[in-house]
DNA sequence: TTTTATCGACAGACAGTCGGTCTAATGAAG
DNA sequence: CTTCATTAGACCGACTGTCTGTCGATAAAA
């Protein structure tokens, strides 16, 4: 009944992840949160002191985990520099990784703000993490920009707005289809010659499943 | 007092445009709404289904006001290639246009809804009026890019997230160093030669004031 | 005893509904 | 031409149910 402050906290949380998630923000009523939970209206605001400090709490753990996660493929000096790039980009947005079930979460139509407001945590986190590593493939002379930041923004920027299922409707064809185009940009803005990280088609396909975020494609 | 329905439309959309814009979707109830336009409630839905109908026909004028303008310029071949594309994506994101004022509305915190339905209508519309102007650069020799499309989808995602000033808090400075870089990889993108749209600075300074968003940096 | 966690009744605000009213136009009867 | 009945569209405002956030009381730990 009566619990450690932190752990309540995470219960509430963990309900409202769920609730979230299945009927977006708007749609779930802080009712719902201390019912699934099992506490009374003055527990919640004793712990949260309003609805979206519970969403803004919820996005803290989604920081956490997405650039965490980022963070741990793009110090990983085992891996490719090449590689290394797009497994942090697809540990978003394609494949199917931890932070790709938050992602997909948040992308139910009721969500919006917290849409935005993990959008904003991703174009301003994820483009630090991603220009080391093009720093590095600069040591090695892999890539060649004299702005790297500039550059990862971009990709990143695009890749969360044209592979994002709210903003953009595409069927699992049309969104392979993108694919050859954007790694044939990014070639560009990497300043490497045109082909040399078309290999990398098949990590998307690979991670991908072979279709995209519905089911796949026979 | 008794008026067609669509005047009444009109009035209650010029009025919850303006509440919008000042306090958000969220911030605004329907009894502001109905004061201002000095109706009663049943009036309001009388001629709205719900207050999110609202928003929707807003934004439906949005739509036709913001593409339209941007087909104005993208259609006018007296205007010289690379000038266009510049002026409409500045249209929307930098420069004083028309448009300008809808997009610096919807930037409120509150109005994360509406800015996300925007911005869906720009990532979908914009992308097809500028590959036209694209395609009238290749054939003129002034472009070189296989893929037209996903080349400006890139950059409208771009634009779009990083001079959005609710994603990517940047001062006027900040922003202001955004733009050799933001050009150098549309160079980049676009295959012409490094430093050949770099005049196009001083269309960002014009149509910047100076500064950005906010007062301009002395 | 003091602090920390919990409770639940309550207030205030809001979106959307519903039965009814008002008005202008139409048209038929006088 | 006038008068009265009818109708449909525009309008009204009280009302309902729901929701968020508050507060004083209370129980359990420290």
């Amino acid at each position: 009944m009566r619990k450690e402050a932190i752990e309540r906290r995470n219960e509430i949380l963990d309900a409202a992840d769920e609730l979230f998630g299945q009927k977006g923000f708007d749609g779930t009523s802080t009712n719902e949160i201390l019912e699934k939970v099992g506490i009374a209206r003055g527990t919640l605001y004793y712990h949260f002191k309003s609805k979206e400090d519970i969403m803004d709490a919820l996005i803290d753990r989604y920081n956490t985990q997405i650039l965490g996660a980022a963070n741990g493929i793009a110090t990983d000096k085992s891996i490719p520099v090449h590689e290394r790039i797009v497994r942090v980009v697809m540990a978003l947005n394609v494949s199917g990784g931890n932070s790709k079930e938050i992602i997909d979460h948040i992308h139910k139509p009721q969500n919006a703000l917290m849409h935005q407001k993990i959008q904003k945590v991703i174009i301003n986190g994820l483009p630090p993490i991603l220009t080391e590593i093009i720093r590095e493939g600069i040591e090695q002379e892999l890539f060649s920009t004299p702005y790297p930041y500039e550059c990862m923004e971009m990709i990143v920027a695009y890749t969360n707005t044209v592979f994002d299922d709210d903003m953009v409707d595409l069927t699992d064809d049309e969104r392979a289809a993108r694919i050859p185009a954007f790694i044939f940009n990014v070639e560009r803005l990497l300043g490497v010659e045109s082909g040399s990280l078309m290999y990398m088609m098949k990590m998307f396909d690979g991670g991908n499943g072979g279709g995209g975020h519905g089911n796949d494609g026979g």
